[in-house]
RNA sequence: GGUCGCGUGGCCGAGUGGCUAGGCACAGCUCUGCAAAAGCUGCUACUGCGGUUCGAAUCCGCACGCGACCUCCA
């Protein structure tokens, strides 16, 4: 059998905007830290799709032989909202509307995206943590950074000294910002007055007296910074410098330039090897966010019950949908679209179905290690699943000619060709069988549909006489659990 | 306004200095009692205008259109 080359792995860099071989730092480990949810509402699909992005990242770096410690926080410690809630926790606000302990809303969010991570089948991180259960580390992050000069305390809060961080290190250099640039271009946030520069930022934050969430500190009764607790976490479960830091591309800037800044200024180190950025889910051009009302929940995904959805799809498709768009490219969703992704993957996984029973052909037989070889390159080549779901494509044509007799393939060649979708579609891409397994709602369709039919045989019957026939459709039905009900408008159904 | 990115066939979306992406849709054919499925074939595009080049949709410039980010919307 022909040796496949299964590597080396190239991944665009976000850090140098260019593609680059993903050389790990202590091989064969590899360190991957991912930001995680905020607790405090339902995901959207938008950030299914950012997860999604890492979770193949994730399955891949496995399938090639890394050993991953894949860390994805929860962040359920809650900041500002925005100014017309300035000063109000974002998770306290939600609990006083829902009269809840804020640790409640946390948790019934966390059990949330925990039930949308099973059903898009993501694999769990082997770490996943809060910031709440890391504010020792926060506070210690925070202390190193003011021992090293790079923050200053005002009014019980602390800021980050941007401006004199930057004298020594290249603040924007993830994001291509430059400072000047951005003083020129600032906006009046809340703690303005307490800050130093308008580019500073809060690592720890002192709290009004009527915020929930709130911790001592050597500063003050508060909470720490929004972009604090990535920092600290990934320090501690990743070390200071670590491979891999993913994100969606909306988080680029602040969020992560203000990591490296905190990690470089706390322990002198650039934190991470390689950044990775998923872009944005957008619908009729604009990106899916909680701001902009244009998201759905999983829910009304899977029933249709939203007003931009024609119809209800799996979660699977959903999923194959995403991966048939490269994960640095915005994809815009449209039902076209998902009606198109849905029938394609049922037509593979017809054909996957078909390779239980598919029977070796005589001939000169099918080059399966080539695909393979392809499949290889396509994930290899910054994770192009679109291009390997091509290529997928390619082996449903072989199924199929071969189940047809026109394409000759031994019983090697099958079996191999079984263990490549075993391992690209279903381990690799994440696809779990959907044979028989249409959402609820369009099995209730189908019934419907079903039910009707035989009630329209049976008035048939009727009207022929033939009350021996419509009887035993009747009874036939009642066996299988659904009632037929005569009335003066006609027969209706209902389950037994 | 600044920064970054995008503009591909009916639709969704890869890719790339010279070679068919793929899916969906559509048309014809094979198979077939009919249909479906499956296979084969066709539809062969790259916003516009210049430039570089033997050759560009792919590189450069300009224009037009669109999007994301611009300090607390993870």
């Amino acid at each position: 059998m022909a040796e496949v080359k299964k590597g080396p792995l190239f991944i665009t860099n976000t850090l140098t905007r260019r593609k680059e071989e993903f050389i790990p730092l202590n091989p064969p480990h590899v360190g991957l830290y991912v930001c995680g949810p905020t607790v405090y509402s339902d995901v959207h699909l938008g950030n299914v799709r950012s997860f999604i992005t890492f979770d193949i990242l994730y399955r891949w770096l496995s399938h090639l032989g890394y050993n991953v410690r894949y860390v994805r926080n929860i962040t359920d410690v809650g900041h500002l909202v925005d100014d017309v809630d300035a000063g109000e926790d974002k998770i306290a606000k939600r609990a006083r509307l829902e009269q809840l302990e804020p640790m409640e809303i946390v948790q019934k969010y966390t059990n949330g995206f925990h039930d949308v991570m099973r059903l898009f089948n993501l694999r769990n991180p082997n770490i996943e943590p809060t910031a709440t259960a890391h504010l020792i580390d926060q506070i210690g992050m925070v202390e190193r950074i003011v021992k090293n000069g790079y923050a200053y305390e005002a009014n019980g809060s602390v800021y980050f000294d941007v401006p004199k961080y930057a004298e020594k290190f290249a603040y924007g250099e993830l994001s291509g910002r430059k400072i000047d640039e951005l003083l020129s271009n600032t906006r009046d946030t809340e703690g303005m007055e307490e800050k130093r520069s308008p580019l500073d930022f809060a690592i720890w934050k002192k709290a009004d007296p009527h915020h929930l969430m709130k911790w001592p500190s050597p500063w003050s009764e508060g909470f720490p910074g929004w972009h604090l607790e990535c920092s600290a976490m990934s320090t501690k479960y990743l070390g200071q410098t670590f491979d891999i830091h993913g994100g969606g591309m909306d988080l680029k800037f602040p969020h992560h330039e203000c990591e490296i800044a905190q990690s470089v200024a706390a322990d002198g180190h650039a934190p991470v090897r390689y950044w990775m950025h998923g872009n944005m889910l957008t619908v009729n051009g604009r990106k899916m966010a909680k701001s902009e009302g244009n998201g759905f929940t999983p829910e009304e995904l899977l029933t249709g019950n939203h007003k931009l959805l024609e119809k209800g799809y799996s979660a699977m498709t959903v999923r194959f949908f995403m991966l048939q768009c490269h994960y640095a490219s915005t994809l815009d969703f449209s039902n076209a679209a998902m009606q198109a992704a849905e029938k394609g993957l049922e037509r593979m996984m017809k054909a996957v179905a078909l390779l239980d029973s598919l029977k070796p052909v005589p001939g000169e037989v099918a080059d399966v290690a080539s695909l393979e070889e392809r499949c290889y390159a396509a994930m290899n080549d910054d994770m192009n699943t679109p291009v390997m779901i091509a290529e997928l494509f390619e082996g449903v044509r072989i199924i199929n000619s071969v189940n047809d007799g026109n394409m000759a393939m031994d019983a090697q060649g099958i079996a191999r060709l079984k263990g490549l979708f075993h391992s690209m579609l279903f381990d690799v891409l994440g696809i779990q069988s959907t044979i028989g397994a249409t959402n609820g709602a369009n099995d209730e369709t189908a019934l419907d549909g079903l039910v009707k039919e035989f009630i329209r045989m049976r008035a048939e019957a009727k009207a022929k006489k033939d009350f021996a026939t419509g009887d035993a459709i009747r009874d036939r039905l009642v066996a299988l659990g659904i009632l037929l009900k005569d009335t003066k408008e006609g027969t209706t159904w209902e389950r037994a």
